[in-house]
DNA sequence: CTGAAAGCGCTTACAG
DNA sequence: CTGAAAGCGCTTACAG
């Protein structure tokens, strides 16, 4: 394999000229084309091991079947390469590649990140967060843009969890199992600020709704805007102190982790004496004992969607993808 | 801007031919180019904010700029997405672009990623694995391949952690620090099958090797291929049961998190009572309370690495990448 | 039903 | 010191 095969050296072998050898292996429909002639160039190419150049046809063509992923820095997130995962899983369905770089959310590098997906011509470009802020990202003329897990001050097309009906079904699904003395640990006005987060709100906003539906509140609410173990740690040994309770909503799974540690501690068994259910589904839930019950931030499936839209083109302002619950053992049934 | 400025454009603009465009673009060394020529190509230029379309010049040159980055599943696994961005990072360095696509180490997947790259005519590929087990990847001719975190039965260049090193570097940390009961969990005949992990071995000679050194053998060893925390967890257990030991060794940090959960429910602290040391770095590690002292994989590093070794060509067939210890806290000074 | 030729945007011998 | 022209590998009007 000395060479790679050209078009030219299929036409050759053909002995048809490369007009025709193209529209061949195009399928363009056409009067043209006889049997024949389709035969020997689909076997003169096969016999050549003939690929097609992208880097020609995208030339000539302006198209390159290809897709840019710009990242905050999904990539070195613990749990969110799963957004890369649908992409790239979508990508392969439509036969095109994909371009990645990523940006630390910072202008100059955004926008360099930008343009190099303009040089290579990308048909489409994903932007894809971690968390899902607000962010800057410029108006491009020549490309579709489409941000995951984030919205952007400039009104682009995005992809987000539809974390009210998520929080709305976390609590319904404590209601329904009979809880009603119920905590939550995680609340805080601070997060509400666009800049730290354009989905909060929504996921209190769903809860709150969730049990106001049962004629129910919290009986005990613990403040906090940063969702790491620690918050859960305090915030359970808060109200456990303070008042009786079934079951704690944790704001996030690390938060829930920390919840487990102070149950452990007082000699709690999950989810006998207390159950807990949480969002994210990091991977971090499925190694607590018992397995933590938590609502999924569909990284995989937005990423999966925000390329198809980025390629199909005239995407809505704002698609929602549904979380699924993973519903594993840290909630009792208590009816 | 309505169409993207292209060399000619450039050209016509400063009233100069494209050849010395581009010559001055490229810093082409030469009698040539007046400083007068090269100024009013620059100002041009940048006033067209033209920038070189890669597909033109890789059309042109053979060479892309580009780096193709194949991954078994690396970017859906929860610690090794460091590897990507080693990568990236390396890449933006070199002024390169990289690719990315996954197989899930099933041949046909293999060599249609491969062919992917090839067809995007890239410099370089690094194929990168999450575990690192001897994997088959076809010898190509026309681009140099780099294997990270694993090896290739076909001999390609590959990085690997410098697991006798860290085997050895952990086992002294204990030692040195005055631990002479020490007990080890997860050693397994069966993980020393290159198809299952081309590592294991040396973490295991490693590990023994600081010990012996000290006149020390472990006083129980508890057996394991199943590195979870459910065998840290019973493998503890044992341990504790059987005799009185300071320190434990874990295989990896999951089978760490597993000795935490039976030290706790045994009422033992952490490192006041037992000390734990362990292998990978899991973004679980530095969840743990007390944070876990652990040998990191290098992912990141090793991605670097691979990438230099794919665009530099001439690789040497194996490339060792030093596995620094992240010092925490659950290791205990007993001098 | 098929082919010769132009052109996508570059770089580089070659000639002056 | 500079430019006209060929060519990288494709696709597609256009002509027959």
């Amino acid at each position: 394999m000395a060479k790679r095969a050209t078009l030219a050296d299929v036409a050759r072998l053909s002995g048809l000229s490369t007009t025709t050898v193209s529209m061949v292996l195009n399928d363009r429909p056409n009067t043209r084309l006889s049997q024949d002639a389709a035969d020997r160039v689909r076997s003169a190419a096969a016999k050549l091991n003939y690929r097609p150049n992208p880097a020609a046809r995208g030339l000539r063509l302006g198209k390159t079947r290809t897709v840019g992923f710009i990242s905050d820095e999904v990539t070195i997130t613990r749990y969110a390469s799963a957004m890369i995962r649908g992409l790239l899983e979508e990508a392969e369905a439509r036969d095109h590649t994909v371009l990645i770089s990523e940006s630390g959310r910072r202008a100059d590098r955004i926008a360099s990140a930008l343009d190099l997906m303009l040089d290579r011509q990308a048909d489409g470009i994903v932007f894809g967060l971690m968390g899902a802020k607000q962010i800057h990202v410029p108006i491009l003329a020549e490309v579709p843009v489409v941000i995951a897990n984030a919205m952007s001050t400039e009104g682009h097309p995005c992809v987000l969890p539809d974390e009210y009906r998520a929080g709305h079904e976390a609590a319904s699904y404590l209601v329904d199992r009979g809880h009603r003395r119920i905590a939550f640990i995680g609340r805080s006005e601070a997060l509400l600020d666009p800049a730290l987060s354009v989905t909060i709100g929504q996921r209190y906003a769903g809860i709150d709704a969730g049990l106001a539906e049962a004629g129910l509140e919290f009986v005990h609410q613990v403040e906090g805007r940063n969702w790491e173990p620690d918050l859960g740690y305090r915030g359970a040994h808060e109200i456990l102190d303070a008042t009786a309770v079934t079951a704690i909503i944790a704001a996030n799974d690390r938060v829930a982790f920390g919840v487990y540690q102070a149950a452990q501690e007082r000699g709690l068994r999950i989810p006998e004496d207390l159950s807990v259910i949480s969002f994210d589904d990091e991977y971090l839930a499925s190694y607590l004992r018992p397995q933590l019950t938590t609502m999924q931030i569909p990284y995989l499936e937005m990423g999966r969607t925000a390329l198809q839209l980025a390629l199909d083109g005239d995407a809505p302002n704002q698609t929602m993808v549904p979380m699924p619950i993973q519903e594993r053992a840290s909630v009792r049934d208590l009816r």
